[in-house]
RNA sequence: GGCCCCAUCGUCUAAUGGUUAGGACAUCACCCUUUCACGGUGGUAAUCCGGGUUCGACUCCCGGUGGGGUCACCA
């Protein structure tokens, strides 16, 4: 019999799904499958009033564009029933009890309040488990106290859903950010009273701000979705991801899905939080837009610029972090950085040596033989021969109006013959 | 503050008692080159501090310091 390996991602649909809570659904994915186990998808949606269904989509829209497959999906919301069952049998056996509450003064006023909740009643004892990461870990749950395991009956909260759903569920791994660690005891506490194996935990580092502080909306966190839109490569984030807090041994750094689940091992998984380096990210998506296939590039490409400047595709892809910067080199349609209308100056024309030889060669062409590469063998002899820079120089600024761009053979050849002799007879009537 | 976790270049990390402490990103220099970009070569840069243990500590132990997490009728 194989023991099978079964993890979840249990996320609250309480904002915007980001990099700091994607890591856990990385590495619990990544556990799940080297295993050739099962990954759950569990939306931890008790809590009504700060759970949006919005944020439910976003982190199930997120997780499909990732490439992340779940083998279930459940809404704790809709287990309440299976909660109640267990309370229930935990009140009955005195385990829990319902508790008269005194309401605080300082309560806000449009806050829901219960006058009676329902209390775990803790043993007060000493619990230790086994952490995959960071060894045994050991804690008194006697400052605990009776803590609260839910508003009523129909009403559970966190530590008791938790427990009841993981055992109903089968999971026998739970991997969950560093932040929970404080948590386990009192969900011990809990597996021990409703006769619910302890699974084996693996409590991961925090993903961090650049100020050492844990990684949240309100500080750097960006969405996925966010990135998605910039026209980050979904391969990228999750190499990037999987890599933070985590290495193989070996020096590779770029990663297919494939091979991380092949690689992956949460022993290797570090203890100390990572900081979030934006950085490195842009270097692995530039990696990944550098591996695209052409076919593949240009279909990326068209969701942020027109279609025309296809052909520049590759030229592109060298020049940028994520696809969406593609627009500033092209610009909305009308020629822009890379084709900027021509306005050159005599200074950047370097009195345009050899213009009307440019000219002249290329009138020669056959327009309907415009590429880059006819364009460069009709003129390459003579731009070696009376040296390049003082050909080329003036052929580009001509063509684009600009110092920087890419090769005039290229720019040409987008162009077309027409405009590309338009503008290298406008910059010649500048010169006189 | 109590409890808990953690500590190697600026950042992500390798080295599980013996290495000139390695790699990647970033940065700097040079090369390539018709500009930018791409690419290539090389450089700068780290074991938090103090005690032990040991022939020998980044590595093991103890103590500091520092950072982080958590202390809800949220997850």
């Amino acid at each position: 019999m194989k023991n099978n390996v079964v993890t979840r991602f249990a996320p609250s649909p309480t904002g915007l799904f980001h990099a700091g809570n994607y890591r856990t659904a990385v590495f619990s994915y990544l556990a799940a499958r080297q295993a050739g186990g099962k990954f759950i998808l569990r939306i931890e949606d008790t809590d009504r009033e700060r759970s949006k269904k919005e944020y439910a989509d976003d982190i199930i829209e997120s997780l499909d564009w990732l490439g992340l497959d779940y083998d279930e999906l459940h809404y704790q919301s809709k287990r309440v029933s299976i909660h109640k069952k267990y309370l229930q049998q935990l009140i009955n056996e005195d385990k829990a009890y319902l508790s008269k509450e005194e309401k605080p003064a300082d309560l806000e006023p449009d806050k829901d309040w219960r006058e009676e909740v329902i209390r775990f009643r803790n043993p007060n004892k000493k619990v230790s488990f086994q952490d995959k990461i960071r060894g045994l870990v050991e804690m008194d749950t006697t400052d605990l106290g009776d803590f609260v395991i839910a508003k009523s009956l129909d009403e559970p909260i966190f530590h008791l859903a938790v427990v009841v759903d993981d055992f109903e569920l089968g999971v026998n791994e739970v991997i969950r950010g560093e932040d929970h660690i404080s948590n386990t005891p009192r969900q011990i506490l809990i597996q021990e009273a409703i006769g619910a194996p302890t699974p084996i935990y693996a409590h991961l580092p925090l993903v961090l701000s650049p100020d050492r502080s844990k990684l949240s909306k309100r500080h750097g966190a960006v969405a996925i979705a966010e990135y998605r839109k910039r026209g980050y490569l979904p391969e990228a984030i999750l190499n990037y991801m999987a890599l933070l807090g985590w290495n193989p041994g070996t020096e590779q750094e770029i990663f297919y899905k494939e091979e991380l689940i092949k690689s992956f091992d949460l022993s290797r998984v570090q203890k100390g939080g990572a900081i979030f380096d934006q950085i490195k990210l842009d270097w692995i998506n530039r990696e990944f837009i550098k591996r695209l296939s052409l076919a593949r590039l240009e279909e990326e490409l068209t969701r942020f610029i027109p279609e025309k400047f296809l052909p520049l595709a590759k030229i592109i892809s060298e020049r940028i972090n994520n696809l969406s910067e593609a627009k500033n080199l092209v610009g909305n349609g009308e020629f822009d950085f890379f084709f900027a209308p021509p306005e050159p100056t005599k200074e950047l024309l370097r009195e345009g040596k050899f213009l009307d030889e440019t000219i002249d060669l290329l009138e020669k062409l056959d327009g309907g033989d415009w590429s880059a590469e006819k364009i460069k063998n009709k003129l390459w002899d003579f731009a070696t021969e009376q040296g390049r820079a003082d050909v080329l120089w003036p052929m580009r600024v001509a063509l684009t109006g600009r110092e920087k761009s890419p090769d005039p053979f290229t720019v040409a050849s987008i162009l077309g013959k027409k405009e590309s002799l338009q503008r290298l007879k406008h910059a010649q009537k500048i010169l006189n």
